[in-house]
DNA sequence: GATGCTTACGATACCCGTAAAGATA
DNA sequence: TATCTTTACGGGTATCGTAAGCATC
């Protein structure tokens, strides 16, 4: 058993049980993979993947309990990796922050300009992503740090930590009739065409949920990622958008007007989730604790505990 | 970075940071380590011995982080070796037992004749030690499940279920003066020199606690490991014997007898232990419920698994 | 017929052990 | 001086990639 062996496992499971793919991706012949999955098989005396012929299918009932512990072996031979640098270098390194548009335009600038100031040896590497995108980013280990309204704090593997809250607000072309109606009401927006957020993205869940709990159908028109394009679309007079308030710029928005509408949404958190057991260099601490002050390395380091809730054998 | 490499690192931590030894014991040679250990630390940037000239004295800070990991990895690599025995031969295999003299000749011998019956292939290895040595093995990986009335149940890393429940009796020759006493009391037995098991042996805790609490002095002249020495002695005539009343046996004891003393010792629990984290083989799990009927495996698996307290990275 | 897996084979690189040299107690 | 580690070097082995052979779709 050695790593080229287990990293072509996982592989082989993440690439569809395609050899030659996998072969690509580990830089290294397709025949070189065939064979070392069949000496760890031999060498195991199991059959780790399922075959119909020559064509791999599947794992086997093994193969999947194995996997879970090949994944393991791999994420802690990464976590050594990082350990390392963090006492060669200490503040040379990469961080990998991945997070939603509305987080990497209205939120993330100041931390990052911060961040850069006192780590400029650091690269920043900053991908954007959906909340699941997110999430399997941080499972996988491909990033160290995720933001997002969504998804993150249901994972049982992920640590997460409040980042801010925020609620929702109504943009709608100046002079727009809602401008006028107090108090504003979720059946007055029902009136008017909505654009708003994608599923899943920026807390439209708990705009659909508002509205489902309150009876009120809305005519949602149009969904985008982010707000600058509800704004624009809003602009064009496609209808009246939902989006977070913080991305409404009183200077720059001109021809838009922001209606407070903290009473008809939820208030939203988003998180900071970091994948529990997965080493953080050390200035990845200090980026979390720019993002929220209160939280330190000890606490984060508590947290993400591989702890409470790792899968069975 | 390779196994061997890795294995390297944790012997050397366990044998004191002698290559030589080291060498021997991974049926290598010296050189060859030595070799191995440079290459990786070169591999990784990092020390990870602190050396004094040419010597090996410890292990440096980013070491010493190293190191869990690395158990951690090594641990996961023994998992996928018994995991896929346990799928190529199911009945087949070993499993090491660690315990203490007195369960191994009193408790044990009926649940082992029980299994042996249903897993006649199954080489089963009983190996005894002191509560200490159990714990050690345990976590070491050298013994799948232990089984002690000390120490089991303090450990985080390992898993700890009920056994069986059990007094201490008094023990003394035919004939003697205590059987006249009623009710039996700590002063009383106290009058006589006492045997009994050792230090951190078979619930020694609790019966200095109850002459602790009592505020009696009591006079141990002689401890050991197990019931059948204490017995020798008592038979002898070198004092009063306090042992687990299950050693106790009518037929062959004959020039013994046994008062029942239930009331001035507090109950103790012999506990069953697995590490958290180490991969089980099916009839391990078994075996566990032939001694204690209420375990099954998803119960005994349920809590093992790694969780709750695992180290911090 | 195109794609994908296995087997065979030769080149290379890695790992191991012997032996000699250097350091430490 | 005895013990221990490092470095050097040669032999063996395992790994890798090319290429050919075959199965699957």
């Amino acid at each position: 058993m050695n790593f080229q062996q287990l990293r072509i496992i996982r592989e082989t499971a993440r690439r569809n049980f395609n050899l030659t793919e996998v072969g690509n991706a580990l830089f290294t012949s397709q025949s070189g993979v065939s064979k070392h999955i069949k000496d760890l098989e031999d060498e195991l005396g199991i059959e780790v993947f399922v075959r119909k012929g020559k064509r791999l299918l599947g794992l086997t009932d093994p193969g999947k309990e194995l996997l879970i512990l090949v994944e393991r072996m791999l994420h802690d031979a990464r976590n050594i990796k990082t350990l390392a640098e963090q006492y060669s270098q200490r503040d040379v390194g990469h961080l990998t922050v991945v997070t939603t548009h509305t987080q990497a335009r209205y939120a993330l600038p100041a931390v990052i300009a911060e961040f850069k100031k006192i780590f400029p040896k650091v690269h920043l590497k900053l991908h954007q992503g959906s909340p699941q995108e997110i999430v399997q980013m941080l499972l996988e280990g491909e990033a160290d740090i995720g933001i997002a309204t969504e998804a993150i704090a249901d994972v049982g593997e992920i640590a997460s930590f409040p980042f801010y809250h925020w609620h929702h607000g109504l943009v709608v072309p100046s002079g727009h009739a809602l401008l006028e109606q107090y108090p504003l009401t979720l059946e007055a927006i029902s009136d008017y065409p909505i654009i708003t957020y994608h599923e899943g993205f920026t807390g439209r869940t708990r705009i659909d949920k508002a509205f489902a709990e309150a009876g009120v159908a809305a005519d949602i028109v149009m969904s985008a990622l982010d707000a600058d394009v509800i704004k624009t679309y809003v602009e064009l007079g496609l209808g009246v958008g939902i989006m977070a308030s913080v991305a409404f710029n009183p200077q720059r928005d001109t021809h838009l007007q922001l209606i407070d509408s903290r009473h008809l949404f939820p208030e939203n958190v988003t998180n900071i989730g970091i994948r529990k057991g997965h080493y953080l260099r050390g200035y990845a601490y200090r980026f979390i604790e720019l993002c929220s002050p209160g939280l330190d390395e000890a606490a984060v380091r508590h947290a993400s505990n591989p702890s409470k809730d790792r899968d069975e054998l």
